[in-house]
DNA sequence: CTCCAGGCTTTAG
DNA sequence: CTAAAGCATGGA
């Protein structure tokens, strides 16, 4: 199924370079991307970009295309920040994904303390050796592997695969998954989501928001990294404070389109845009 | 060589 | 309670 959706709010690279994701490289005319056991290739013109995969209502839903990101820029220029108008001049292409929870899950405890090349790479190697592998018309590729299929591996071989000192984090999270699922997550409120986020090993405030936001679709989460961190200290005149506060900070100034605002800060900043 | 990357857990005060 | 050390790895 091939389905196409207007370039300027929906260019493949805004969408896959801001950090939001991990899984996916450049192919031919876009990007080939992946989720779970599903893939999808995604390439523009400038004017449609278009999406092609056996997949296609999967992917409308992980691109969020039923949603208009028209007005969410419009309502985010309203807070009259300087900074955020340009960061949405120039990221107007961005996308909120809407990806597989247990995905990011593991995916964002590896990404602690860490940076995104090698975040990709630590986790390319775990579908590889872990995932299953799913024949497609244009090239097989793996699977992001089940919590039960982690939970048979030990602790050297994540570390083998160069996670470091996240392996440990990985298999006790997984074994935890495996058992007890992770179902009832999708009911709770964002405080509660956050809260029972916090007690899986590997998973602090910053990485519990990602997950939150990424995963579950819970836009109002603001994660702080070191990069907003850096955004708050320069360009939002913020005196040195912990995460926490500078959390509270942006989660009332934005509200409800904290998640969205994050990510057009964090992928201006980040990437110089 | 040191510093940093989408930080968290553990320990010290 | 808050502050800081310790943690694996690879690139700048």
């Amino acid at each position: 199924m091939k389905f196409d959706y207007d370039a300027q709010y929906f260019n493949p690279r805004d969408v896959l370079e801001c950090g939001q994701v991990f899984r996916f490289y450049p192919y031919e005319q876009g990007y080939r991307v992946f989720s779970a056991d599903k893939e999808c290739y995604i390439y523009s013109d400038g004017v449609k970009t278009v999406a092609d995969s056996e997949d296609g209502d999967y992917f409308y839903n992980y691109f969020d295309l039923a949603r208009d990101y028209g007005k969410i820029i419009e309502k985010a220029k309203e807070f009259g920040v300087k900074v955020l108008d340009e960061a949405c001049d120039k990221a107007r292409g961005l996308r909120l994904l809407n990806q597989n929870e247990e995905e990011m899950i593991f995916s964002f405890i590896i990404s602690q303390n860490n940076n995104i090349p090698r975040i990709k790479g630590i986790i390319s190697r775990i579908c590889e050796g872990v995932g299953q592998n799913i024949s497609n018309p244009r090239g097989d590729f793996y699977a992001f592997p089940s919590a039960s299929a982690l939970a048979q591996k030990d602790a050297d071989y994540y570390k083998s695969l160069g996670a470091g000192y996240r392996d440990a984090f990985i298999c006790q999270t997984a074994r935890r998954i495996a058992d007890e699922g992770i179902s009832h997550l999708k009911d709770l409120s964002d405080c509660e989501l956050k809260r029972e986020l916090l007690s899986y090993r590997g998973i602090g405030p910053k990485v519990a928001d990602c997950i939150s936001l990424f995963g579950f679709g819970r836009r109002a989460c603001f994660p702080v990294d070191t990069w907003i961190e850096k955004l708050y200290l320069e360009d939002f005149c913020g005196q040195p404070a912990d995460r926490q506060k500078i959390n509270a900070y942006f989660t009332h100034l934005f509200g409800e389109y904290s998640g969205y605002i994050q990510q057009y800060l964090f992928y201006a900043k980040r990437s110089n845009l």
